[in-house]
RNA sequence: CGGGGUGUAGCGCAGUUGGCUAGCGCGCCACGUUCGGGACGUGGAGGCCGUGUGUUCGAGUCACAUCACCCCGACCA
C-alpha cells in the first residue's frame, strides 16, 4: 500500500485514508466528522499529554475539569466570542427519548424539552469564567492557573481527519491575573512552551508570532501562535495562546479587591493544543513507507524481530534477543518483541515501518553466530550490523540521533521553502508551489482580505522575533515596518 | 450550504444495451510447503448489492426520493 503513495506533496487525504488508517492511527466513525482513534494513535496522544502536562506543571499550572455542557446564555455574554462560535455549536434541546408512536424506533420526547438549551462546549472560556467569578475575590486569590484535558465539539462545515474533526481532544489552559503585564507574560510563556514542545518532542520547527486581528481568537486582544510547515508547503497552526485582556472578566463580572482596596477586573489568558498535533506529526515527517515518528513520542521505540526457521531456531533466537530486550527496557526504552508466527519477517519489517517505529532490531542465526544484530533506523531506512555488546548504549544514541535528524530534515525543508518576496505578481505565481512567504503588508484587513481572495494565502503570523525592516506593502505600496508570513494553510 | 463523486463480503473493487446460481483481489479459517524485505499451493467460510417507492415477466443494473460517506469551495484549531 505504501508504495502506491508517491504524491504526498499533493494528496494528504490519500495518506490519511489509505496509509495512516492502515497504520492503525484512526478510522472514521459513523458520527459526522468524528474519528475513532485506535490504540496506537491514542498512545501517541498519551505521549503528547504526558510531556505537555509536565511542562504545564513545571510552569506552575494545575489541572481541573469543567462541565461539557454550557448553558446557552453563557455564550451570549461576550459579544465577539459568541459571534465566533455561534455558527458551529451542537445544541442539546431535550433530555429524553420515547418509543415512536408508529412503533418504529425511538423519537425525541417533546415533553422533555429543556428550559434552557445546553451547548456542547466548543471551548470552555464561558463556563470557566462563570466559575472563576466565585473563586476570585481578592488579589490573594490570584493568579489562577488552571488547565483542563477535555474534548470539545465544533460543528464545522467541513471536517478533515485529525486536522478538523467535529469532536476533538485537546488541552485548554485558562488563567486569571491581577495585572495586564502578568497576563501578557503568561500568554508569551505558554506559546513558548508550545514552541519548545514542538521542537524538542515533535521534532517540528515552528514559527512564533502574533495573529492579525482578523485571524484572532474570538474575544481575544491578541493571539499568539506557533505555525509549522507541512511537507506540501502548507502551513498548519499547531497551537495558540490568547491574551484575553479583561473581556471575559467584564462579561462574567470577575472583580477582585486589590492591595489598595480597589475593585478591579482580572486579566486573563487561554491557550490550547489539540489532537491536530498528531496530524502535524504525520504530515511533517511521514514518507512513502508510512509514518516517521520522533522517538520521544513513538509509542514503541524499538521493535525486535526474530528471524528463524522452525521452533528450535525460534527459541534460540528468542533467547538471544531476550537479554537485549531487558537491557533496553532497563534504560527506559519502549520495546516490543514481534514473535508472531503467522507472518514472515519481511511483512513485519514493512508493517513496523508503516507504523513509524524509530528503530528495528532483527536477528537470525547468522547474527547469533557473529554476536551481532541488524539495526535499522526508520528515518533514513539504513541498516547496520551492530555487536550485541553495548547495544543499549548504541540504541540510546541512535534514538537521540533520529530525533535530531527528523527535526533537522523538517527544518531544512522549511528553510528551503521560505521565500522573501516583494512583488505581488511574483507572490501570486510562487504561492502556487507552497511555502512560507515573507512579505511586507500595509497592516490593513482590506489588503489582507484581498490577498486571501486572490491567492488563498493568509497571514499566518506576524513573527515576534523578526527584525524590523522598513518596506512597502507588496499590494498597495504603503509603508510597512516588518515582514509578515504568508502561506496557504490547513 | 453550493459543485462534483461514491455506496456491491471485514477492506479495496468489477459487474456490458435490465436476464438465469452476483464475481475478483486482499484479509479470514483448515492443511501442507515455505521463512534474512510485504510467500505459495489446495480446500473452505463469508452478500437483503446504502434505504424506500416505482417501472418491468424479470432490477446490483432503469426512474424518483432519501440517507451516508469522500473530494473541491465557503467556515475553522
Amino acid at each position: 500500500m505504501a508504495k502506491e503513495i508517491t504524491n504526498r506533496e499533493e494528496n494528504y487525504s490519500l495518506w490519511y485514508n489509505n496509509l495512516v488508517v492502515k497504520a492503525d492511527l484512526a478510522e472514521n466513525s459513523a458520527v459526522r466528522g468524528c474519528m475513532v482513534i485506535k490504540p496506537y494513535g491514542y498512545a501517541i496522544w498519551e505521549k503528547i499529554q504526558g510531556a505537555l502536562d509536565k511542562m504545564f506543571k513545571d510552569t506552575g499550572h494545575v489541572n481541573a475539569y469543567f462541565p461539557l455542557f454550557i448553558p446557552k446564555s453563557f455564550l451570549s455574554k461576550e459579544a465577539e466570542h459568541v459571534e465566533g462560535f455561534a455558527k458551529e455549536c451542537a445544541v442539546v434541546t431535550h433530555h429524553r427519548l420515547m418509543n415512536s408512536p408508529d412503533g418504529k424506533g425511538v423519537v425525541v420526547d417533546p415533553t422533555a424539552k429543556l428550559e434552557e438549551e445546553l451547548i456542547v462546549r466548543p471551548t470552555s472560556e464561558t463556563i470557566i469564567w462563570n466559575t472563576y467569578k466565585n473563586w476570585i475575590k481578592s488579589y490573594r486569590d490570584l493568579p489562577v492557573l488552571c488547565n483542563q484535558w477535555a474534548n470539545v465539539v465544533r460543528w464545522e462545515m467541513r471536517t478533515r481527519l485529525f486536522l478538523r474533526t467535529t469532536e476533538f481532544l485537546w488541552q485548554e489552559g485558562h488563567t486569571a491575573h491581577a495585572t495586564r503585564q502578568e497576563a501578557m507574560e503568561e500568554t508569551q510563556r505558554m506559546v513558548e512552551v508550545y514552541a519548545s514542545f514542538a521542537r524538542d518532542w515533535m521534532a517540528l520547527p515552528v514559527l512564533i508570532g502574533s495573529k492579525t486581528p482578523s485571524e484572532r481568537f474570538a474575544g481575544a486582544l491578541d493571539t499568539l501562535c506557533i505555525e509549522a510547515m507541512m511537507q506540501d508547503g502548507k502551513a498548519l497552526q499547531a497551537g495558540t495562546s490568547h491574551f484575553l485582556g479583561q473581556n471575559f472578566a467584564r462579561a462574567f463580572d470577575v472583580q477582585f479587591a486589590s492591595k489598595e482596596g480597589k475593585l478591579e477586573y482580572v486579566w486573563s489568558t487561554s491557550w490550547g493544543v489539540s489532537t491536530r498535533l498528531i496530524g502535524a506529526l504525520i504530515m511533517a515527517h511521514s514518507d512513502n513507507n508510512g509514518l516517521v515518528l520522533p522517538p520521544k513520542l513513538a509509542p514503541l521505540q524499538v521493535v525486535l524481530v526474530p528471524i528463524y526457521k522452525g521452533n528450535d531456531e525460534l527459541s534460540e533466537i528468542a533467547e538471544y534477543l531476550q537479554p537485549i530486550r531487558k537491557a533496553l527496557e532497563a534504560k527506559g526504552i519502549t520495546v516490543k518483541m514481534d514473535d508472531r508466527d503467522n507472518v514472515r519477517s519481511g511483512f513485519k519489517f514493512a508493517e513496523w515501518e508503516m507504523k513509524g517505529v524509530p528503530v528495528r532490531i532483527a536477528a537470525g542465526p547468522r547474527d547469533r553466530a557473529q554476536g551481532t544484530v541488524e539495526v535499522a533506523r526508520r528515518d533514513t531506512l539504513e541498516k547496520q550490523s551492530v555487536p550485541v555488546a553495548g547495544i543499549d548504549e548504541y540504541v540510546i544514541q541512535l534514538l537521540i540521533e533520529i530525533q535530531a535528524n527528523i527535526y533537522q530534515k523538517a527544518h531544512v525543508f522549511r528553510e528551503k521553502n521560505t521565500f522573501t518576496v516583494d512583488s505581488y505578481e511574483e507572490f501570486k505565481t510562487r504561492i502556487e508551489d507552497g511555502g512560507f512567504f515573507l512579505c511586507h503588508w500595509d497592516g490593513t484587513p482590506e489588503t489582507e482580505e484581498k490577498i486571501k481572495e486572490e491567492t488563498k494565502a493568509t497571514i499566518r503570523c506576524i513573527p515576534t522575533d523578526a527584525s524590523p525592516e522598513a518596506g512597502k506593502c507588496m499590494v498597495t505600496g504603503k509603508p510597512s515596518a516588518q515582514r509578515v508570513i504568508f502561506a496557504r494553510a490547513y
